[in-house]
DNA sequence: ATGAGTGTATAATGACAGTAATACACTGGC
DNA sequence: GCCAGTGTATTACTGTCATTATACACTCAT
């Protein structure tokens, strides 16, 4: 029984597909340490009982991390979570970015907002965030 | 025949639902003002046949945009650009915006991007969208 | 070798979004 | 009244996405 099991909760009715729940609270539970880079994840069997969800799901999630070199496959044995790589560029990390900041700009004209106006949004959102962190 | 028609180009096989392009279009054409308030709209028939897609998809589009108050329907008789009503207040816009500052500032998040470099993004693409407009 | 542990390929299912065909209800000019 | 023009409700089809069940391939300790 992984203790990462407690830390981690699903809403099946929340509208947001399982595998992206799963990944997005995995992903920032690497980011913060509290899974250290070297550890091994639990077992897609183990997860899934765990989580009451279908271990392909768990798999696809493990897929996913693995694309993204969060994590590292050892083939019969398991997942483990990647050491830190040298972090990628500033100007690589802030181009995956750039999709969805343009629905935001796009959107944000639409309503007629200023720049100001759509960056004090973001900004909002930012401190919003900080604060309940 | 709209002249209408002629500034409209839908593409069906970039993914984006077909509904989702004519609004946006539709919606663009208005805020310019080359639709201007009190004109008519060409009927759901003509601009289907014009574009080669299903009635149906054009009224769809037209009832999304008379929810969003920006046509107004005349029964038995079609579509007009709704005068420009008083526009909402700026806090009710910006929440518009909130959702998808939320998905750009969590992303964000996860690439380890301070706020500063968020917004950095979002107002070079303000900019590259001012600069080609 | 074998057994119990890994992850995964494949295919089936269910839900949902987008689009379309058809039939209906309304308006206004003749 | 009728007819030709509006928009729309209903229904059905289709493709895609998320999830699952099952069977397979690999590794390691014994």
């Amino acid at each position: 029984m992984h203790e990462i099991l407690l830390q981690l909760r699903l809403s099946p009715s929340s509208g947001v597909p399982l595998y992206r729940q799963l990944q997005d609270q995995l992903q920032a539970l690497i980011a913060s340490g509290k899974l250290a880079p070297g550890s091994m994840l639990p077992s897609v069997r183990q997860l899934a009982a765990g989580l009451e969800i279908n271990m392909m799901t768990v798999s696809k999630v493990y897929s996913r991390l693995e694309a993204d070199g969060v994590i590292e496959r050892l083939r019969g044995t398991g997942m483990r979570v990647a050491e830190r790589t040298a972090s990628r560029t500033l100007a690589l990390r802030q181009a995956d970015l750039i999709p969805l900041a343009e629905d935001l700009v796009m959107r944000g004209e639409q309503l007629e907002l200023s720049p100001d106006q759509i960056v004090q949004v973001v900004r909002q959102i930012i401190a919003r965030r900080k604060a309940s962190s």
